[in-house]
DNA sequence: ACATGTGAACTGCTTCACAGCG
DNA sequence: CGCTGTGAAGCAGTTCACATGT
């Protein structure tokens, strides 16, 4: 059943991204089901797990043969909220938020970026692509005006918090954050954190750590 | 005392690189001692987790007083394997690997990238900030040349998984992907992956489910 | 007196194993 | 018969609470 679920974990979330995009490359191939076991082999996990997280929504599959490859993923999408397009602010016209205005994936997913703010006056009213660089002073206004539900911020360390505030204050309730600043928000914002640094910290451990395991 | 650590999970590897990130904060404040309390408050933890956290690797507080600030970044330094620098390869030198290359925190914590390499004629010879870009045909030869610890790939995902092959045969054994798939490689070879559209996507289920919170 | 270090309790995620159903 | 869906068992990570040491 399509039930209001209960509590779901942060990893089952990033697993259904997960199966969402195995799908995608099964239905490439003209593969119409999939077992469990078919979906869990692609990545890092295994059967068992792949039916718990589906049936946390529901049941999607059919006994003794598997999944359909299209309702999954139509079903996937309609969980994850994918099935209607997102309204993104890029926050922060530099080389990493260039890079981000540039990326495909997150277009082909339905995340649309309406806006770019950024500092720089000799950026500000450059167009991006059809998109109009304006001036981060104009955050408020802006914001409101182009409905934007999920902000991305790609500014420096050092003032990535005035920013947040500011986001909020608009009550957009989502931020992907690429500074190395753990920030903070009012509870009802839910931010993701992008920090490279960090994943590079984790291999170094893990380099020397290597030994025992 | 620093003896050999049992299982160190990932989120105390995460917490550790956070921990350190704050002391740091307090060091430059001047701050010489700080309490679990404190370096929970400033990020989403609590005072019993970072004393947990700690405690797998040795005691570096003193009873009754905290921790001393400059002893404590030392401390996790070396644990991470911070001490030391590491040679990094940017694979890659598109959007992405552009704003990777300029990012300035890999360089403060110790990750030099002494190798670029790209499939694309006009940027190989090219010079980035002294490093000169050579053709990613060159793989094998370049990152055993420039004795690479790490490889950072930047690189399409159509692609990406014959790179890794060719990394994985190398040697290196420490990989940070940029490319929306899941790699495969042997199991002595740890791979940490940078997904931004599956951040996205789970701020997107963020959204829809916020009203069960 | 005060904050650490740590066993014990708890919570939640993952794996197991099998009943249910096409 | 085969593979899903799911309660129950197992395991890992977090929180609690207090003994320990300065």
């Amino acid at each position: 059943m399509a039930a209001s679920p209960q509590k779901v974990s942060e990893s089952t979330v990033r697993r259904l991204s997960l199966y969402l995009r195995f799908l995608e490359e099964f239905e490439e191939k003209g593969v119409t089901t999939v077992s469990s076991e078919e979906l869990a082999g692609r990545g890092g996990t295994t059967a068992a797990q792949v039916r718990k997280d589906l049936s946390i929504f529901g049941s999607f599959g059919k006994r003794g043969l598997g999944y359909a490859v299209p309702l999954l993923g139509r079903e996937i999408r309609r969980i994850l909220g994918l099935s209607r397009s997102w309204r993104v602010a890029l926050v922060g016209a530099g080389r990493i938020g260039a890079a981000l205005f540039e990326y495909p994936n997150f277009r082909t997913r339905g995340f649309r970026i309406v806006t770019v703010l950024d500092h720089d006056p000799k950026k500000v009213g450059r167009l991006w692509d059809g998109t109009r660089i304006r001036h981060v002073d104009t955050l408020e206004e802006t914001l409101r005006e182009t409905k934007v539900d999920i902000a991305i911020l790609a500014v420096p360390e050092e003032v990535v918090q005035d920013v947040v505030d500011r986001v909020v204050s608009v009550e957009i309730k989502a931020i992907l954050n690429f500074a190395p600043t753990q920030l903070r928000v009012p509870n009802d914002v839910v931010v993701n954190d992008v920090n490279m640094a960090m994943e590079l910290e984790a291999l170094s451990f893990a380099l020397v750590n290597r030994a025992l395991r």
